[in-house]
DNA sequence: GTACAAATCAAACGTTTGTTTAACTCCTTT
DNA sequence: AAAGGAGTTAAACAAACGTTTGATTTGTAC
């Protein structure tokens, strides 16, 4: 039968999937090897036989989503680089955040390599090097435009630190904002989000550059 | 012998001190009751007799960090509530910062109860109402101040994410922060980046109130 | 000093964790 | 059709977890 062949030869496809899912959810130590191979249908056995262990899955799931997150959500958000440092800083945000927030299938992406800040595992600096940085510095590139004369290495720094900081509240924070302010955060509601934070980071931005 | 008969009659305060500390740095889940045990030279048994289990030992150590830092961080920072409000936004920020970041004895008050915004644990609710909102509410009452005419709760309550998403950013991603920027914080670093976050959310406010 | 409750202690309990084992099934090769 | 490797499976493994037990020690009241 075909699709039992099919079923029997991509177990580490589904094992992929199930890890990406259950580690954005609830953390490397927080996941357990039972309830991803439980997801994946696949037997307990096999996280061992094609990873190695459950690191070794651990790691095959974040170089994936490296993949998928630069091809899902390229870091200019399709604004070319010529446009002006608001316009892209604008759009730096909106992908930032659906990236992280995004409810779609693939949604998890974001969220594991985000949980790897604030509760980081062995692998952190692996994802600090190859996604955080990326990101951290086209941020400074756009942030040190903004403040073009005054652009002294420490405030680009603590600016960046600002803008990024409101961006990553409303995932590392998610259980609390829920709580202080229920209601569901959708496409629409994100890219609300992105508008204030943007206009709440360049009147911060304009004002330091008219007092400077 | 005198040194005998106290340490045998503080076993408690001894496994609230030890369970703050690595509840803090570990995280609910994360800390394991026999090394808390060992930190405080206690029985492994002696948390469940005096605290009914693991769950009641981090309930009472929280419940102690609720009276700590209102005691030793009062949320007007010292500032009369007749200061304007810029004062006491400034106020307010330096001692969250203070709260969470600082390297004291008892430092691990803020750590402990900020961990739980990112990591809930089954009594994250009760943390969220008697830690949280308190706070929460005295910042939306400045911010609400200074919004003035335009303080629709929309305009309020983003603007209260954004400068709290700013002072968490360091506690939360703090692994990230230190590699990207590599440095210590000391409570003169602190209080810089107090000042920071204050002046980049008051142009940030002024602006739109100039705007709106 | 004897009795009694509170507190401490070493040891064991039952789960759950990640990992390993050995038998088994399926597919390809010859 | 026989052989052999790749993949799957149920079962068991050792370690770590929170909790419980029953004996023992300690401080106090009589």
């Amino acid at each position: 039968m075909a699709t039992e062949h099919q079923r029997r030869h991509d177990t580490r496809q589904r094992l992929l999937r199930a890890g990406g899912e259950v580690f954005a959810r609830d953390g490397f130590r927080g996941a357990t090897v039972r309830r991803i191979a439980q997801r994946a249908k696949a037997n307990l056995a096999a996280i061992a036989y094609h990873f190695g262990g459950k690191e070794g899955l651990y790691l095959a799931v974040l170089e994936q989503s490296f993949a998928v997150a630069r091809a899902k959500y390229p870091p200019d958000m399709g604004v070319a680089t010529e446009a002006g440092p608001e316009e892209r800083l604008r759009a730096f945000i909106t992908a930032m955040l659906l990236w992280m927030l995004d409810k779609g299938k693939l949604s998890w992406h974001g969220k594991l390599m985000i949980r790897e800040l604030a509760d980081p595992s062995p692998v952190l600096d692996r994802v600090v090097e190859e996604a955080i940085r990326p990101l951290h510095d086209r941020l400074a590139g756009i942030v040190g435009e903004l403040l073009a004369a005054e652009a002294d290495s420490d405030a680009v720094r603590l600016t960046v630190m600002s803008i990024l900081g409101q961006c990553l509240f409303y995932r590392n924070s998610q259980p609390v904002v829920s709580r202080l302010y229920p209601g569901r955060f959708d496409a629409a509601r994100i890219r609300e989000l992105a508008e204030h934070i943007t206009a709440f980071s360049l009147r911060a931005l304009r004002g330091e550059r008219g007092t400077g």
